[in-house]
RNA sequence: GUGCCCGUAGCUCAACUGGAUAGAGCAACGGCCUUCUAAGCCGUAGGUUACAGGUUCGAUUCCUGUCGGGUGCGCCA
């Protein structure tokens, strides 16, 4: 059982609790990040001077005069000893074997151990990372995962509310998959329940009428319609309830009117999947309608179980985990009076499949920020039912609203909700205005490439930038532009490199870097850390990690760029500093996409 | 009423989950292009981290309370 303190920190970092350390397979002989590798050098040097329980707190070094990073444990370790902790820094200091890995450590303040790493070992890192494809990424034990995403409503169009998980779900799926875990993704759409029994008698009707085929291409149209029919009409409503239960009950009939429905909205779906370059189509889609059959058998399991009690005509399941506004059990219901299911049902169902049928270990759930209490309330069911063991990781990754610059939810400015599409082509747009503006001499279809790569880019990144447990405000002029922390800056600062490149003829890609320069060393730095930021977005399913990282890596190499002459540097510095910009454009470039951003060689 | 989230520079956001003098970017002001894309770089200014207590060697971070905002809380999803 978690303690409080950690299960506030998991709502904190906006993943659930219920998780499990990630055990690293002790049998396979694993590539150490330098944080890692440092820390486990701390350890034993505390544990050497009489302090083996101390955690070390090895971290990146908050200013450069403070070294490369910093081990704060010392001070902790004094505290539970009992002794001076200047005293006990400088015995870790004598005991802390650091050869070939720092060139400098020193004591600071009331106990910091600062240390500054050599330049050859930072030279040898980058240039371990320059011989992998995978960029020196540590592969750990992988875990077969899914990341549950996008999932939206088959009745309606997509929506701007749709775009966080989608946009979200993606980079983290790309991440996952990067660190060599068994990623599957899935689209778990709305496709089931009373809405579907009203969209198909209008459906049926508009076929009677002849223009069923003019009517569907506007599903939102066609959902408000069916709405307005169902609302006005009591035959209409009647007749739509009857094809809820044909629907559930298998009607043949019934179900092909549903499936063409589904068809349609489907390739709603996949037209904006297309436009963001996100990793969704057909094969990730399993809808709840996938889970009907086991419906009832979730019900008989829980009952066997001995959690379910009828109330009020309905099948809950009272939980004394969670409260009720009267202090009592927190009821979820499983079935209703009237014999149909809701959505947590499904939910139990889809968890029960996960774990039986497809044996994953962790389940990451991309879902609005509003839906925590159901998650909670469906995990903790889980576990209790045996739907879900409990090494089993399940996972709310939450985020806020999307919110116009007004700081409320974004909206038209006739208050309608905007239509995911036309918000993608208006930013496609935006940037071609912008290229054009900027590089009018590029030819069209370049230019129009340019648009593509950047506007999506810019919206995707505007989203994953911020800390996604909090609302954020959608500004157009701050994502499209060009300076800043924008998806825009970290493409010009890759087709810089690449220009040089261009200029600078062949050389030998196996050359040594030497690190001599201020500006070089801390590039070096940066480049050496990627490994540990991809690490800890996989761990805490936070992009906007990744985000911050590549913007300080490409201001670093712009310092770079500026401080320290490429081409125009001679022998095995020119060779050592095309071999750090080198590396810096496939860092870039493996970040970005891993956000799912492309890059560019010109703009 | 109660659960959860949030409150940091004028604005948009960080702060590696308890570490050193709270950092960036916009916007403002001042420098740097006959030299690899100036869509860039350097610098100046901007803060009682909502407020009040507490724990700690150390708190934006943990605890308690207050104020403000968001969101959820039995037959929708």
């Amino acid at each position: 059982m978690l303690s409080r303190r950690l299960f506030q920190k998991a709502v904190a970092a906006g993943t659930m609790p219920f998780l499990l350390p990630i055990v690293p397979d002790p049998g396979r002989k694993e590539r150490m990040t330098i944080q890692q590798l440092i820390s486990s050098r701390v350890q034993a040097a505390l544990a050497a001077a009489g302090a083996p329980d101390a955690p070390a707190v090895v971290q990146p070094s908050g200013k450069p005069e403070f070294g490369d990073f910093q081990a704060n444990g010392v001070m902790g370790a004094a505290k539970a000893l009992k002794t001076n902790p200047r005293a006990l820094a400088q015995t870790v200091v004598d005991k802390l074997d650091l050869a070939g890995i720092a060139e400098k450590i020193e004591i600071a303040g009331p106990g910091f151990i600062n240390i500054h790493l050599a330049p050859e070992f930072l030279a040898q890192r980058l240039q371990a990372a320059l011989a992998d494809d995978a960029l020196g990424i540590r592969k750990p034990a992988a875990q077969k995962v899914m990341v549950e995403y996008s999932s939206p409503n088959l009745a309606k169009e997509m929506h701007v509310g749709h775009l966080r998980s989608t946009i979200i779900g993606d980079a983290i799926a790309r991440v996952l998959a990067f660190i060599g875990h068994d990623v599957t993704r899935c689209n778990h759409v709305g496709d089931w329940g009373t809405q579907f029994g009203m969209l198909v008698a209008y459906l049926v009707e508009t076929r009677q009428s002849g223009d069923a085929e003019l009517e569907l291409a506007d599903l939102e149209n066609f959902y408000r319609k069916s709405k307005i029919r169902f609302d006005e009409d009591p035959l209409f409503a009647d007749t739509a309830r009857q094809y809820v239960v044909k629907l559930q009950g298998g009607d043949p009939d019934v179900l092909a009117l549903w499936a063409q429905f589904v068809d349609v909205s489907m390739h709603h779906c996949q037209a904006v999947y297309d436009k963001l370059g996100v990793g969704l189509d057909r094969t990730a889609v399993r809808g709840e309608s996938a889970y009907n059959a086991d419906l009832p058998v979730v019900v008989s399991d829980l009952r066997a179980a001995g959690l379910l009690v009828e109330d009020q005509g309905a099948q809950v399941v009272f939980l004394p985990e969670f409260k009720n506004p009267e202090g009592e059990p927190q009821a979820m219901i499983i079935q209703k009076k009237d014999g149909g299911y809701l959505y947590a049902t499904t939910d139990l169902a889809a968890i029960r499949y996960r774990h039986r049928q497809l044996g994953l270990t962790r389940v990451v759930y991309v879902v609005d920020a509003r839906q925590s209490l159901h998650f909670q309330q469906l995990f903790t069911l889980s576990r209790k039912a045996g739907f879900a063991p409990a090494d089993m990781q399940l996972e709310h990754v939450a985020f806020g609203t999307m919110m116009g610059e007004d700081g409320k939810p974004f909206k038209t400015r006739s208050g309608d909700t905007v239509k995911l599409v036309e918000l993608l082509d208006e930013a496609i747009e935006r940037a071609y205005a912008l290229v054009s503006e900027k590089n009018s001499g590029l030819p069209e279809d370049t230019r129009r490439g340019i648009a593509k790569a950047v506007g999506i880019g810019a919206v995707k990144y505007a989203d994953l930038s911020k800390n996604r447990t909090s609302d954020y405000i959608f500004n157009w002029d701050t994502m499209l532009s060009f300076e800043g922390n924008t998806a825009p800056y970290l493409q010009y600062a890759y087709t810089r490199v690449q220009s040089v490149f261009r200029k600078a003829g062949e050389f030998d890609r196996c050359a040594a870097i030497m690190i001599a320069e201020p500006a070089e060393k801390q590039l070096a730095l940066l480049l050496a850390q990627f490994d540990e930021v991809i690490e800890s977005v996989a761990a805490t399913c936070q992009p906007h990690q990744l985000c911050g990282y590549l913007f300080n890596l490409a201001q670093q190499f712009s310092r770079f760029y500026e401080a320290c002459p490429i081409l125009a540097a001679e022998g095995d510095v020119r060779v050592s500093r095309l071999q750090l910009a080198a590396l810096t454009a496939r860092t870039l470039k493996a970040g970005l996409s891993l956000l799912g951003i492309d890059v560019l060689d010109e703009m």
